[in-house]
DNA sequence: CGAGTCGTTGAACGGAATCAATCGTCGTGG
DNA sequence: CCACGACGATTGATTCCGTTCAACGACTCG
């Protein structure tokens, strides 16, 4: 998947700047002067409420952005803190903004990259709706199969699969070694293979 | 929330169809040519694999626009089915792309209604992971609250917002006399009060 | 005045989380 | 170079709580 870097390197002078566990990329309140890029580590953006009470919105891991809606807002509308030493690449979003009204194509090209972020975030939260663990995780390599190898390449390790799909890691591991008993897939180190796509 | 009606309305010729339920307002493989905003009904996107298994990736109510993302793809990777009688708006593709090339305003809107559906996506993942009903409930409830009046503003039926939490309706009924019993929460017709911010 | 939907409560079941323990591997530093 | 720790992968046993089924009242709308 494309990233902010990749749209906007060497067109946005940015800046890198690493972070110690703890620290705040930026607090609620602050003006919003920037949109971000995790490059190593990870990125939780919370929001406090009254009584100190904090509410999850979003985890940005590596490769990940965050905060591009602050584009479009004068402030910041959560915390971002870090919970483990990060690499955060700064975009200011004045030049994001000045490039998005005089280069049409990397317009269309930041709408290609929102757009393709949206279409995956709606299918995961539709995966969400499946309770059976045994039909979540294999609607989900239904769903990222290659159609002519029969083959979900998993790049990450199985666990943080798990955490993606939403499941404890054991019970991954559980229902992935039932299916492949039951032969309806294969797995190898870094893939699995469909053999049928009927569960029964 | 901006939809693409207010963004591209008088601008981008459109056009309404009227769906009955079952029909295919695009298949799978369909060179793509627009996309798509619900006025009415219900529109489900799956994407159908190997021996006729389906998988849904969205499902797209009234208000909501959906293959955005065909904007950028030559054909559409899934069908979209019509779940009920539904009056969808067409907006060819080619118009919407020349707009973003020329009227960089819209550009930007559109950009900015992109990354808001991104950050409403993304909260609304977050709030999955929480297992607890109680808990999630509660953690929307902040999320969504009014600083100045502590109060939710609730517009559609409790039934609607229990499966946008991914909770089984009476589940959500049940914790929502809980909290209300609890002295948490303060209800009424078509909004929720927030009392204390403590659970315990 | 039914049909349909929202809202509500009760009871029972099932399955995923959780706790726990083990093994293998990889990197690291002494 | 080996010991150690960290982490991924794996399996077992238990608990818990959200789903499901069921039934009912209130309300709206045709």
């Amino acid at each position: 998947m494309q990233t902010l870097n990749d749209l906007f390197h060497d067109i946005v002078p940015t800046e890198k700047r690493v972070f110690n566990q703890g620290d705040h990329v930026f607090s609620q309140g602050d003006p919003a002067a920037h949109i971000f890029q995790v490059l190593s580590g990870q990125v939780k953006l919370e929001r406090y409420t009254i009584e100190g009470r904090s509410a999850l919105m979003h985890t940005a891991d590596a490769g990940e952005s965050f905060a591009e809606a602050s584009l479009f807002s004068p402030v910041y509308h959560c915390n971002s803190v870090v919970t483990t030493p990060s690499e955060i690449l700064f975009y200011p979003k004045v030049k994001v903004l000045e490039i998005i009204h005089s280069v049409p194509e990397k317009a269309e090209r930041f709408i290609a990259l929102l757009a393709s972020q949206v279409r995956t975030l709606r299918t995961r939260l539709e995966l969400r709706n499946i309770l059976s663990a045994r039909e979540r995780i294999f609607r989900y390599l239904l769903l990222t199969v290659s159609p002519q190898t029969s083959e979900v390449l998993i790049p990450v390790p199985f666990k943080q699969l798990a955490i993606e799909l939403g499941l404890a890691h054991e019970t991954f591991y559980r229902e992935l070694a039932a299916l492949e008993k039951d032969g309806i897939i294969k797995r190898s180190e870094k893939s699995i293979i469909i053999l049928r796509s009927n569960l029964i």
